[in-house]
RNA sequence: GCCGGCUUAGCACAGUGGUAGUGCACCUGAUUUGUAAUCAGGGGGUCGCAGGUUCAAAUCCUGCAGCCGGCACCA
């Protein structure tokens, strides 16, 4: 009998018979190890316990409370789900149930909906059969009785899946008890490992295989941790992250509000607006230092322009429309690129004037599936920091890059330095010849990696095929907050395609006409997704030069209010953005007021104060007073004020 | 757009067929106050919209809209 080597993470080698499989080396070594092992893992690879061993390899047992164990927790806990739902409403099809971040769904197929009370009952009947512990066995099936079994048990989706899964790969069947599914696995040794620290989520309907042409499925979401401690905890983060909510803290801290007749559309109230026009003060000074010229250009225009420039056909289900009373027709529009390439040809262009950069903040138009619409993260009119640079295509790399460097320098400013980029290449549905876009991925593609590289590798990058504009392939720029999200702000996209359709060109070298390429970019990407992520990110509480309100003067008694008017007046000389509180109330009820208002900088004067002419600054999140002399309060506070962009 | 849920005062919520409530906010008065709620009084709602059932509808039924959670979509 042949033999194979075993190296165990400390290092240890030990030769056991082919075959052996690990629960045998598991028990050989102590029997509570064996107990305590749920799995194990061979070069890394998570695998059931009960696989014969076949090949030389590093082991490792793996615990239910490793960290490697978590995937296979979940995972289990999605069987046990499948199983507790067909138990509780026969004939429900099961269909998939994959581990995701933080937990687990499966998908069912089930004429009835399930109602909100459904939720306890299927979690009683799981713990009931995580109470069985009852061993995962796993069988290799051949494909004509893995799809011969399904069908005469009416799982439909499950021979489909049969019949998805390539020639030559092994059908897995994992049973637990009688209950028994598809799966690749791997699985724990019995469901008891599973353990109690699980709970249902959520009912959401869901396509089966993502096709929206396709039958929709009821999904139960779930999540499932080693302990109940890291379940509260996980729980716990999900309630903090639901107060940065910035529906929630854009009207609590009375920034913008929605309304019914104005679906996915944005009322900016004072506050908020403030916010707004501050990010685009600071985009404005960075285009400017980059060489890039403002423009504006029209809101609407007639439909046989968008006809021309694609987007009547490719985008037209998303266009606002308007019939004028002389029967023209005006559509609103959804992107600021064409009539920037109108700006562009007015005049004739030379390849010295490359490359132009002709930027807008422009409002955009969209008719979003009302599905989408949330809050300020997804709207159907919103304004983009949008800009086209237009440039001969041997500077496509130069420009990306100087693009690249621009953007990460902008999310800098903002505290967000955990950059992930992804390029998105042609979709089904686009305009132009193959073979430019050939050229427009390679050079996009090339940018990356030299993004990449200059980044040491802090850069993360992935490829999303098929996910580009009808236009162009993309590089999109995505920023992690500070609770670990994900947010998709900036885009660059290589055009080889736009500026052709419009007519517009440059004369080069030797006097020959030549179509310019076109590079659409956006850093902010929308001015109001960003607002919406910033507020988010920082919970409300703004850095001092972004928060709409920076300081309130709150008197302690209104023999202060004179002096009160002065600070108010002398900091908003300094260029503050100040409001003076002079109401009859305790200091204490203002300070609390203040404080829930998310305003980060409360002077409080007294008439102590207004005698020694100091102030006490009392800072948001912290109990702390300081009191300064009035002139050195200001210049603190006008030097905290300054855009990151401004400071010397 | 699809599946499910929700919609009652400015906000958060209670109210399962019989006179629409609570807290905060708001207004008035008193209080002049030193860092997260001073006290007392008062006003405020076609119960999302439109139909229907009923002697009677916030409550039951139908349609629509918006919002929320997902899915699809995000050019």
């Amino acid at each position: 009998m042949t033999n194979v080597t075993l190296t165990f993470p400390d290092g240890a080698e030990r030769s056991v018979a082919k075959g052996t499989t690990g629960l045998d080396v598991a028990k050989s070594i102590s029997p509570s190890l064996a107990k305590r092992t749920v799995a194990m893992q061979l070069d890394g690879v998570l695998t059931d316990l009960a696989d014969p061993i076949q090949s030389d390899a590093t082991i490792n047992f793996v615990s239910r409370t490793d960290p490697a164990a978590l995937e296979l927790i979940r995972h289990d806990a999605a069987h046990v789900m499948a199983e507790a739902v067909q138990a509780l409403w026969p004939g429900t099809q099961v269909t998939i149930g994959p581990v995701i971040d933080n937990g687990f769904y499966y998908d069912f197929a089930k004429a009835e909906p399930f109602l909100p009370e459904d939720i306890a009952k299927i979690e009683k009947k799981m713990a009931e059969i995580i109470a069985k512990n009852q061993p995962f066995t796993k069988e290799v099936w051949s494909r004509d009785k893995a799809k011969d079994t399904f069908a005469k048990m009416g799982e439909g989706f499950k021979v489909e899946l049969v019949d998805a899964i390539p020639e030559g790969q092994d059908l897995k069947i994992y049973r637990q008890g009688t209950w028994f599914d598809l799966c690749r696995g791997p699985h724990m040794t019995s469901t008891g490992a599973i353990g109690k620290a699980f709970k249902l989520m959520k009912f959401a309907g869901a396509y089966w295989r993502g096709d929206s042409t396709r039958p929709q499925l009821q999904r139960i979401y779930g999540t499932a941790w080693a302990t109940e401690d890291e379940l509260k905890a996980y729980l716990h983060q999900l309630e903090e992250a639901e107060k940065r909510d910035h529906r929630k803290l854009g009207r609590e801290m009375d920034l913008f509000h929605f309304q019914e007749e104005a679906p996915g559309s944005v009322f900016w109230h004072p506050k908020g607006w403030t916010l707004f026009q501050t990010l685009i003060a600071y985009m404005r000074r960075a285009q400017q230092r980059a060489g890039y010229m403002e423009v504006n250009s029209p809101d609407m225009m007639e439909k046989h322009f968008w006809e021309l420039s694609g987007h009547w056909e490719n985008y037209g289900e998303n266009m606002f429309t308007t019939t004028l009373p002389d029967e023209r027709v005006f559509c609103c529009k959804p992107m600021n690129c064409p009539g920037h390439v109108q700006i562009y040809k007015h005049g004739l262009k030379s390849y010295r004037d490359l490359p132009l950069k002709i930027a807008e903040f422009g409002k955009v138009h969209r008719y979003e599936p009302s599905g989408a619409l949330h809050g300020m993260l997804r709207v159907r009119h919103f304004t983009q920091d949008d800009a086209h640079i237009f440039i001969t295509e041997n500077q496509i790399m130069e420009e990306c890059l100087k693009i690249n460097d621009l953007m990460l320098a902008i999310y800098k400013d903002f505290g967000f330095e955990d950059i992930h980029i992804k390029l998105s290449t042609r979709p089904e549905k686009r305009v132009g010849a193959d073979e430019l876009w050939d050229k427009a991925e390679k050079a996009l593609g090339d940018v990356l990696d030299e993004v990449k590289r200059r980044s040491n590798g802090r850069i993360r990058t992935e490829l999303q095929p098929g996910e580009g504009a009808f236009y162009g392939p993309k590089l999109e720029y995505t920023l992690k907050d500070a609770i670990g999200r994900e947010w998709q702000c900036g885009t660059t996209q290589v055009d080889f395609n736009l500026a052709g359709r419009l007519g517009a060109f440059y004369i080069d070298e030797n006097s020959d006409k030549k179509t310019p390429v076109m590079i659409h970019r956006a850093m902010f990407g929308s001015l109001e997704r960003f607002t919406g992520i910033l507020i988010e990110n920082f919970a409300g509480h703004f850095p001092l030069w972004l928060a709409p309100l920076q300081v309130v003067v709150a008197t302690i008694t209104s023999e202060a209010d004179p002096y009160a008017h002065e600070v108010v007046n002398a900091l908003k000389a300094a260029g503050l953005r100040v409001e003076p509180d002079l109401r009859n109330e305790k200091i204490g009820y203002k300070v609390r007021e203040h404080s829930l208002a998310k305003v980060p900088v409360i002077l409080a004067v007294g008439l102590r104060d207004a005698e020694s002419r100091n102030v006490s600054i009392r800072r948001l999140g912290s109990q702390e007073q300081t009191v300064l002399s009035l002139p050195d309060a200001i210049a603190t506070l006008k030097d905290e004020s300054t855009p990151p962009d401004l400071r010397g």
